[in-house]
DNA sequence: GACACTCTAGACAGATCCGTCTAGAGTTGT
DNA sequence: ACAACTCTAGACGGATCTGTCTAGAGTGTC
């Protein structure tokens, strides 16, 4: 009945090269991704991630260990982008104020994007308290982020210093994310700068 | 079929004088800000509130809105009860930093007991992220703290101090809830006097 | 005694949820 | 040609959810 290769050839008939339908897995990703972290993991069904993405439910179980599976995936996915990002607007010849300063702006752009939700594995773990695979994902992205602001100062991963600024980068996000208002995150960056 | 008001002293037949049970209204609030916190909002049916505070259906119904009232019920009661609370341990003759770190040391005392699961009103603002009512509650929260550490500082509310402090607090919070690492709070707390 | 109020117990409808399953289309490899 | 694989479409069951409803017990008030 369908055809599932040539669904791109049909959409965009005459169009030329329009860009190609990704892949039915990363179609549920991206779909996934964007209705977990934004109206809640809790709140969404599979249903609407299927709908939303035109992937049929076969597909998703043949892919992904159901709607576990997949918020596991996404919640790996999201820790690589993290992780790419941090890495993409950081400038590791610069000094360690202005790069601390880049890890907030960043987030100031996805506020003004209108993209921002919150830290996706904080949300993880409210909405999952007892899921211990989710706590596994958040520990891992939780050592990486603190190793991550490790690198920058040149310290331990476990000094006073590394830990307070994880403290206000994760105060930043909860703040932003509990009162809408941007101002937080140049306040939380002067704070954070201020411990260099 | 059954006698509501005669439940106490047919459970504690004998028993002389032990405590009443409270009314049908206070038990569904109760059991709820338990499950609701412990739990999460959305993973939390009104089956299992009914069920475990042994009140009928109907009387929910009776009382509050739905599950929506008694969400809303429960955040009214987290916010009065945060403030009485931060009222009790607080003393006002001491210093800003003293004051302080109470703040942050209550919240250490919540979780050697087990009790703490983050901050209820950044919980929910996440589980239902679109819920305006929701929102007005955490707005009027997040106003009365910073104006509780504004008092506590001698300074505006609106003022940078404030600010950094108000996202130090919320970070401390989440660092926590993140981590289960008490350490944080300790962090959190130096950081704050330090901006005294 | 009549009435209003609060409460219990539980049936019920309607929606939504997750996961399994079947039937078949299209592609690729052998 | 045949098998293996990926995918669509959608039915289906069983569980769970919220909210409404009825029937009746206990209490207090007029």
């Amino acid at each position: 009945m369908t055809k599932p290769t040539a669904e791109t050839s049909e959409i965009n008939a005459g169009l030329p090269d329009a860009e190609p339908m990704p892949s039915p897995r990363d179609r549920l990703l991206d779909t996934a991704a964007r209705l977990f972290y934004g109206r809640g993991i809790n709140a969404t069904g599979i249903d609407l991630i299927l709908a939303e993405s035109g992937v049929a439910k076969g597909t998703l179980y043949h892919h992904f260990d159901g709607k576990q599976g997949l918020l596991l995936a996404y919640l790996a996915r999201e820790r690589a982008n993290w992780e790419s990002g941090a890495l993409a607007a950081d400038d590791p010849g610069a000094g360690a104020a202005d790069r601390l300063n880049r890890m907030f702006e960043s987030v100031v752009d996805a506020v003004r994007a209108g993209t921002f939700h919150g830290c996706p594995f904080t949300n993880a773990v409210i909405e999952r308290p007892h899921d211990v695979d989710v706590r596994a994902s958040v520990d891992d992205y939780s050592e990486r982020l603190r190793r991550h602001i490790a690198e920058i100062l040149g310290a331990e991963s476990s000094s006073l210093k590394v830990q307070q600024i994880f403290v206000i980068y994760n105060g930043a996000l909860t703040t932003v994310k509990l009162t809408r208002d941007v101002k937080y995150l140049r306040r939380s960056s002067d704070l954070a700068q201020r411990l260099v």
